[in-house]
DNA sequence: GATGAATGAGATTTCATTCAT
DNA sequence: AATGAATGAAATCTCATTCAT
């Protein structure tokens, strides 16, 4: 009981955070107007989330989650599709995930700026002390994890012809995700342009190139480029 | 000569600058400490860069001209060979100038998060003060359009066969890049059994899917997903 | 029964209260360790006592309560002597109070600052509503009375000659006593060669004065000073 | 020049921070408003003073000052006075002292509540880090020498007969003074009435007593209480 | 009456940026 | 152009006190 009232105040923050960071942006927003906007002062506000990194770090770690909700669903509706169709869901799942929680996917670019190997200094106490920041290597690492597991199936069921390690095919996968969701950010919408070209085109050709990967059996000779 | 001692004193500011952002990211990152490395005064430092802001600039400037070097001496190595491995050399460029320049390479990126449609009123106002912001406004769409030469120059040549816009496809080729440079961070940090893969296979096969992209007519029909 | 339980529970928060007050200072002292050591919770406290203050007032009242039982063992002690040596026996008594118990020293002399004229503004609502601070408004003229009145029967049996309003005699002691606990504290903190002398000395020396004072018919001439 | 110029600027907060603690009270006292007075802001008033404890440490070093000046030039003046008289224009110095500074002589009763041996729990953190407070042991400590050397220059010329050790005369001197300046404190000023009682008489019976003492060869035995 | 959570007011800190000399 | 000092805006913290249950 007590418990759930702490996590349902601490959703309900996180929600007001997240309006007011997704209208002025991180670095504008003051902890005040959050604290405001949420109904209860800066104090109540510092109680639950230690810092203003720690609140985004909590949004962030939302974003995932809501993600990996996503993932869940899609596997869910895929299980009777073959395993290609499965994984390529989960892309165009990620990609619209993308497209459609803006603020959701600058964070989670910015989480993916700061897992940096050995380089802790990078990273402020707050951030080191929070405890969604620590969470969200687990997800992060569970999104790699259940591609990977769609990916097996696809190999299973004769769908999927790429021999390589499916994790490793997973996190191809991401890499792609990775860079269109980045060059969503910086666009701004799906149905904007860049240099004349539509993002939602990107989004086809993406979803087109990692069938051509997973469907054919491409291997990791390094085409001869001769530098 | 007065002219020469400035931007030798702006460069040697912009390297002090350089390591302190690498060492301890741009946020955590103190004028004071930048200033005290390139043993000057904050307000010296502050005669030279208006902002914080306008320094990172000048170090994405500079990140822009390193990258911007490195095409032109790929294209330059490559005008004897096909257009198919003139792209991809410079791809294969790409990735390791982002592997071996990760503040550049978050500076790019960065950049690109800033200069894109709509984003006019997130710009602040130290940024569109910044000359060197200015600068690269005028030379961003060049490494696009490098590429994309390349790209037309492999239609030309019979080396590529997709026929979608070669400055769609130099995009495409990006986001597969930036997202290379950032899930490797993510996933250098993990268990390695889990992601025991090498960097360079990632590589590899980054690689490889550019190739099959550029060599097979892909279009943008939508895989069918039905999800 | 009731009313039992609550004085008793009253008394266990003064004794904790006086534990954590002696310990830090009252100003560094928190209501929240207060609690901790008497064993309740914060609420409870401020149920008890319905502020800091007033929890000092029912330190004070303490103190006052103490040094008052200790003023009449001494008068009833002393009921066959002389009034002189009832009055010195009363000082002695303070000094002694003084010494052993500096919380309540410090509570009675912050109360009689608190108390004397002109200073109604300065009192916070706080204090104002402190039924302790009502209580000992009633009673705080009890201890100068009580020593006026050995003075009185000191002049009466010959043993004081000062012709000086028993009152204010009364109050002279109080200011000598005062500055003894005062300067106690202070000396005791310095360098023993220089202050070697013995606590037991000042006061002996005290007890001196103050018989001269009140043995001899001391008038208030101004001693002639020129400066 | 520079420290010139720090301590003149020192100098002026610490005249704000006396308006405004004279005003309102040490409590009541904002730093804000003790900045904006000084004609400063917050942040420049913490780089001068780390702490609104040691800005207050500051106020009452220079009433430590102020009173060490005013012994100088009591013992200046009564150079060719006699030994007591000097002794006893101390005395009154520091009364009139108490009297005309009402803030100085808060200051300084809570500075002898501060020091008491052993009871460093009792110092705040940032108190025991201001260095006025550091400073003020020793000019107290000056002060008890000053009325020494008069005391023992008294007993050379034949003005003061009591054979004890000076420093503790001195001692038993601030003894009543501090006494004094409690009950002023509690008063409000000289010429309010305790009891009925002028403030103004209890000064000049201090200082008769305090002749009495000095005059006279008053020894160490107790009287005999036998209480 | 007891409890956990919240409030309000102000102290303190951090830094990018600016000013006066 | 260089320097030391100051500013402003917001983050963060501390604690007495109060509220809701």
């Amino acid at each position: 009981m007590k418990e759930d009232k702490r996590i349902s105040k601490e959703e309900s923050i996180i929600t007001a955070a997240e309006k007011v960071f997704s209208e002025v942006g991180y670095k504008n927003a003051k902890m005040e107007e959050v604290a405001s906007v949420a109904g209860i002062t800066k104090v109540t506000l510092y109680a639950y989330f230690q810092s203003k990194e720690n609140l985004y770090m909590a949004i962030t770690f939302r974003g995932f989650q809501k993600l990996l909700n996503g993932y869940y669903q899609v596997t869910e509706k895929c299980k009777n599709k073959s395993g290609l169709i499965s994984t390529l869901s989960l892309l165009d799942k990620f990609m619209d995930f993308s497209t459609d929680n803006f603020l959701y996917n600058e964070a989670l670019l910015n989480y993916f700026s700061l897992v940096r190997s050995g380089n802790e200094k990078k990273l402020s106490e707050a951030i080191k002390e929070s405890i969604y920041f620590k969470k969200m290597q687990d997800i992060h690492n569970l999104l790699f994890k259940l591609s990977a597991k769609e990916i097996l199936r696809g190999k299973a069921d004769g769908s999927i012809n790429n021999n390589l390690d499916p994790l490793f095919l997973s996190l191809h996968g991401w890499t792609m995700i990775i860079g269109y969701s980045k060059v969503l950010n910086a666009s701004g919408n799906q149905d904007s342009t860049i240099f004349h070209m539509k993002i939602s085109d990107l989004k086809k050709l993406v979803l087109q190139t990692a069938k051509l990967t997973l469907v054919n059996n491409i291997g990791l000779e390094e085409p001869i480029l001769n530098v």
